[in-house]
DNA sequence: TTCCTTGCAAACGATTTGCATTGGA
DNA sequence: TCCAATGCAAATCGTTTGCAAGGAA
């Protein structure tokens, strides 16, 4: 994990009196590493299961009480974790539907604001005050193409 | 439920032997009317309950098989269901994080145009063939704003 | 009569929690 | 010393399944 990450999400921790300890930089590093949204079982398979599975639950659910981590769910049963975006940056979602593979994509600044300002006036014409928006692209990978 | 719904529904089940029973069709009428995704509890909440939830779940399932119904996880733990696309017309959603309600939407043709285009070239920036898309937009409805 | 469908209860997988222990500041 | 962090086991929640009874074609 980069050490500006470590150092922002150690701040933030203590923000609150908790710990950024051995067992969270992993969970932290892990997901930084990733390149896309993981699943708990993905991270302990990743961290080589040195870190029983409720203990791994726990720090994810106080890395993303801490807003450190965002979750949601994919079209699985397991919910996946990833950075939030004040460290990971704003970014959509490549789905492959062969092999579901789900990887983050960044659009170049103009695609953003082109994508930012249309998410504004559809939720404008419902009434909505919009705050954000999330894109996923669902397709076939080069491996699976 | 729309009766131009019902028979292409009842229609698509016959073609692998399945029935359109009545407890299924009050399913697929609850989704019609609600205008948003759904979770099994919302579905059997708005039944009366008058469907046990193994059931529900049996009808879900069935439906979703058979490519009537369409199924997402969003932030929370439970699965939401929906019409699949081909009945409901393609669409996105709206998404309220003051009171967690989803809403569909659809875009005009302009800026679906410019959505399908834009994701079609960040996939294949990526190596990735798209062939679909799904946009999510967050921000607070008219009663939370 | 055949096979789909339903209801009930039990099972299941992912995630959460209680409790006692450990360990950092 | 105090409170956060951990490990283990048990509990919980949403969802699925086995099995026997009911019902349509």
């Amino acid at each position: 994990m980069q050490p500006q990450i470590e150092a922002e999400v150690s701040e933030r921790l203590r923000g609150t009196g908790l710990r950024l300890t051995p067992g969270r930089r992993r969970v932290v590093a892990a997901l930084t590493d990733a390149g896309g949204p993981r699943t708990a079982a993905e991270i302990h398979a990743h961290l080589r299961r040195r870190i029983p599975l409720s203990s791994l639950y726990r720090s994810l659910a106080v890395l993303e009480e801490s807003g450190v981590l965002a979750s949601h769910h994919g079209s699985g049963p397991q919910r996946k974790y990833e950075l939030a975006e004040w460290l990971r940056g704003h970014h959509h979602h490549l789905v492959c539907l062969g092999c579901g593979r789900i990887e983050d994509v960044e659009l170049d600044d103009q695609a953003e604001r082109t994508l930012h300002g249309l998410a504004g006036e559809v939720a404008a014409g419902s009434g909505y005050a919009a705050s954000g928006h999330r894109l996923e692209i669902e397709g076939l990978c080069g491996g699976c193409g």
